[in-house]
DNA sequence: AACGCGGGGGC
DNA sequence: GCCCCAGCGTT
């Protein structure tokens, strides 16, 4: 390990994870869904939800995820579409593209059985030094470090760490840290608290300190600075594009839908056809889809937001109108609009609530 | 309307 | 090794 100089004192490890456990012990959380039988498909599963998701959200993918797919053969066996419907509305698919990639991976490589060390967890598709560490401590009950975010903050707050942990500099700092304080025994529990306490006390905007177990010994807290904590990623503006989503309905009511390309936003989820604002509809579709259609209605402008720009869409309400169907192409299916069973983007997931809705009217 | 999340991949 | 990418719920 290297040994680059610390700009504040570590404190003695054991007692900050004699606070932690205690404190575990009396408030941590214990039966969470993928507490109650741990496996490490299954901690596997709810680290990656986690990752992006809260836990309240968490559990109804997670259950549900479960239900259809209980074990890592079953997941590598599933369809990519099955799991992406799974995965539908969590965002960053190309975590359940990598999920399934890598259930592939540990039946073939592993005859099944998860690997057991970080380094081997680490190599598979998905899984990076948090979420290995998060396996090993959690399913198998070894000492290993983790540090999500929710670490990072009580970590960062605990020693006054500057900086924006997004640059290696930081980042190193905290997983210096993250080691030091990271216990031989208990290493499940451990794992959890530091979890739980980032999630429930330490918060980003208004940390609870006063039932804080690690108050006692905290820099932040010392100086009242704790929201400077972790220091935050520089922002720059994101652009606005614009596009037209397109509900095109045909005779039997079913609405056309694309599988989108395997990289980029919504990554081989189903959706809309997106046209430019400045193409003339009913030409594009007749090009793009060899589709006649009418427009029936245009709705109001929306905005969707990602991470780095935000997308203004128009949808417009189509009646397909005959041509020849060249949905014969994977790529594009007519799809009931009541039916739930393909992985599509929050966005027209919405839409086509709607489209349900009005039609009830 | 910001914000932040863990890891992959391009450079 | 550094930086950009990604989608949603929360604040």
């Amino acid at each position: 390990m290297s040994s680059s100089p610390s700009p504040y004192p570590l404190h003695d490890a054991d007692q900050f994870a004699q606070q932690v456990l205690s404190w575990y012990d009396d408030y941590g959380r214990k039966d969470l869904p993928w507490q109650r039988q741990i496996t490490p498909y299954r901690v596997w599963l709810s680290e990656i939800m986690l990752q992006q998701t809260q836990v309240a959200t968490v559990i109804g993918y997670f259950t549900r995820f479960i239900e259809q797919l209980p074990t890592v053969q079953a997941l590598a066996a599933a369809h990519e579409d099955q799991v992406l419907a799974l995965w539908a509305g969590l965002g960053y698919y190309a975590r359940a593209r990598n999920l399934h990639r890598a259930a592939k991976q540990v039946v073939e490589q592993f005859a099944g059985s998860f690997p057991e060390t970080v380094d081997e967890l680490e190599a598979l598709p998905g899984i990076g030094r948090s979420t290995a560490g998060a396996i090993v401590s959690i399913a198998y009950g070894k000492r290993a470090a983790i540090l999500d975010g929710n670490v990072k903050r009580v970590l960062a707050r605990y020693h006054c760490v500057e900086g924006w942990p997004g640059k290696t500099a930081v980042h190193r700092q905290l997983w210096q840290i993250a080691e030091h304080y990271t216990p031989a025994e208990r290493s499940h529990a451990y794992t959890q608290v530091m979890m739980d306490l980032g999630a429930t006390v330490c918060t980003r905007s208004s940390p609870d300190c006063l039932r804080c177990p690690l108050q006692q010994g905290c820099t932040a807290y010392a100086e009242g600075t704790q929201v400077q904590f972790p220091g935050k990623k520089p922002k720059r503006q994101t652009p606005v594009k614009q596009a037209l989503l397109l509900i095109i309905i045909n005779a039997q009511g079913e609405v056309l839908l694309q599988k989108r390309p395997p990289s980029g936003i919504w990554g081989s989820l189903w959706c809309l056809p997106q046209c430019n604002v400045d193409d003339a509809v009913e030409t594009w579709c007749e090009h793009q889809l060899n589709l006649e259609v009418e427009v029936v209605e245009r709705w109001s402008q929306r905005r969707h937001t990602f991470s780095h720009y935000h997308l203004d869409y128009m949808p417009l309400l189509l009646r397909s109108c005959g041509g020849a169907d060249v949905v014969a192409e994977q790529a594009s299916q007519w799809y009931p609009i009541e039916k739930r069973e393909l992985g599509v983007p929050a966005p027209v997931a919405t839409l086509l609530s709607e489209l349900v809705a009005k039609q009830r009217e």
